[in-house]
DNA sequence: GCTACAGATGTAACCGGTTACAAGAACGGA
DNA sequence: TCCGTTCTTGTAACCGGTTACATCTGTAGC
């Protein structure tokens, strides 16, 4: 590796004039700064990245806080993949790099007090690196720890769970407006009986969904039945139990919508096994669009998330953030209904 | 943040002991390491990481290069998540965590030297942080690139694609003994006219289910017919042109392998919309065991790999070389036949 | 009682940058 | 010619640890 110190003894000026041509390169003489940068170059300089973080107290790394709830191990962000490259190429090309961090579970064994269970700890360990920001992904749990980072006055930047704090935002899908059209769809569609199987209790997005389905409903000039309304918790198996249950009502519904593509497969499953034709008996709508939406059997009609937006709009935050310290506005991304095959078209009455 | 320094003052010892304490504990006096102990966690002391790796020349960081192939955008990870989840609370139960480098088309346009076109520079940048290992995820495109990580020195693990050198190894599944059960297990249920469809030429475990299919043939006492083997590139699309073609042939096959399972999806919709009942008419197998093979009609008969595994059995021979610096023998993480329907039962001659 | 040696701790150099401040150079105006 | 700016560059302190080496203390052996 070679240092600003061989740069600078083969330019013949300090390293003092090396660093201020990579930070500050206004202050230096063209000449020298020419002269320096051509040296740089040749021998393949560039700063060590831990001397610089030390110094600077600030490193070109963004921590991401992803914590998976120990409460249901089975659960998987519906699309991590497309967050992640979103944020990485967003983050890179300011030229930072994302520090995925050791969380609770994880870490327990070794550092008993570094859980999000223990976030004074935690906030010390975004310190100890001198983070330049962090991400948060909501796993359903961690509602308390978040706001102790948002209250740390690290940039801090969550996803679909709302964050307030001096330098703090969040990035979220118009939830209540996604549900609020698919419902409007059902019921163009001419079903009046429109049920819904919600996602956990506590969840932002999910709150947000059952908003929209009764607005929804109100758009569109329905009632709303208390009967219709069960509660999931975004897995699969909560969609099959919710529309078993649903279907077992008196007045059963001609139509669902499910806070999240895996409960409308599960509605799916529920309907197939209780002998129902999709979209003929009973029409389904999800939210996410994962990718299992288009190939389930009908294809499903969902409510799709700007996957790749989140990353870029959640990068493009805290790099706000990083350079202005002033924490812009929420993000609220657009949703998009993706009509596939689980509605049918229009009901006969 | 508290700093050794103000430990040492409130202890009435040296910096140099309180370091001491942390790193060679056995070299400090019982009562003053007790002492030092106490009030570092009084204080909620930890050593600054910045410093530590400047210091130390190495950091508590794991280097992870993940490029998706510019080629091919689609391109996803079959099990992303699962590998991250593994990588992490392996690597963080011994204190290190997961940096996930910015690559090629990213910052080609911020910092045009830094590409895995150009891995010098790439290399260059993991020395720069300090990273005490690489976790190398192959995309198909950096075999080249790999090789000069591997050189480097720097302790290096790849993910499905074999690397050689003094401190680098890879973990990959046993991909021709996975391949060779399905076509046996094909061949057990009646099946003599057994097709593949390939994954992409240059590509390892591509490359070994091929061999694996053939190795498969040959235990069950079947010729090999080249008319039966085409090529995908993993990709649902190709699966199910590929198996357009086959299905072409003047002796169509009764079983297909695919390669992996997005093409195995898109043969099972190639052969629907040749009218072909599955698994009555066709038998299809694929592999990887991705989501939504339980959940395509009829559910994916596949090759499941351990998806989990790949990140502990990563990061544990990462640390191995961290810490021992001697290069581990490469990890074959055994392969399971997943039955569903896909196949149906025993075929009537 | 003196030496030898082990054990504990302090001193200071070092890792590789950044940056406040000082100092020198160049230049214009009086 | 002298003074005050402005521009450029060097000096040195600092970021917060780690560690080779020196020093000091205490004890065992003779």
């Amino acid at each position: 590796m070679v240092t600003a110190r061989e740069v600078a003894q083969l330019c013949g000026v300090s390293v003092a004039t090396v660093s201020r041509v990579f930070n500050r390169p206004a202050t230096v003489s063209v000449t020298t700064r020419e002269r320096v940068e051509r040296v740089a170059r040749e021998l393949d300089f560039s700063p060590n990245e831990s001397a610089r973080a030390l110094s600077r107290q600030q490193s070109a790394m963004v921590g991401m806080v992803w914590d998976t709830d120990h409460r249901r191990p089975g659960w998987r962000h519906p699309f991590l993949q497309d967050l992640l490259l979103g944020l990485k190429s967003a983050l890179s090309s300011h030229g930072y790099h994302l520090l995925l961090l050791a969380t609770s579970d994880d870490a327990r064994d070794r550092h008993p007090g570094v859980s999000l269970a223990d976030p004074i700890a935690y906030v010390g360990m975004t310190r100890r690196h001198h983070l330049a920001g962090l991400v948060l992904i909501d796993s359903g749990t961690d509602a308390e720890a978040f706001t102790a980072f948002a209250q740390s006055g690290l940039p801090c930047v969550a996803l679909d769970v709302a964050l307030a704090g001096p330098r703090a935002t969040y990035v979220t899908s118009d939830n209540a407006g996604g549900a609020a059209e698919a419902v409007r769809h059902l019921a163009s569609l001419g079903h009046r009986r429109i049920a819904t199987i919600t996602g956990p209790r506590g969840n932002a997005p999910a709150a947000a969904r059952t908003e929209g389905y009764l607005r929804g409903l109100a758009e569109a000039g329905l009632p709303v039945r208390e009967d219709l309304v069960v509660s999931g918790d975004f897995y699969r198996e909560s969609g099959f139990v919710g529309m078993r249950r649903l279907l077992a009502r008196k007045d059963p519904p001609t139509a669902v919508f499910a806070a999240s593509d895996e409960m409308a497969v599960g509605a799916l499953l529920a309907a197939r096994a209780a002998g129902l034709q999709v979209p003929a008996d009973l029409a389904v709508v999800g939210f996410d669009d994962i990718e299992v939406a288009s190939l389930v059997d009908p294809a499903l009609t969902t409510v799709a998330q700007d996957k790749p937006g989140f990353g870029t709009a959640a990068a493009g935050a805290l790099l706000a953030m990083i350079e202005n310290s002033a924490a812009p506005e929420p993000v609220q991304l657009p949703t998009k209904l993706v009509v596939r095959d689980s509605c049918g078209g229009q009901r006969r009455r």
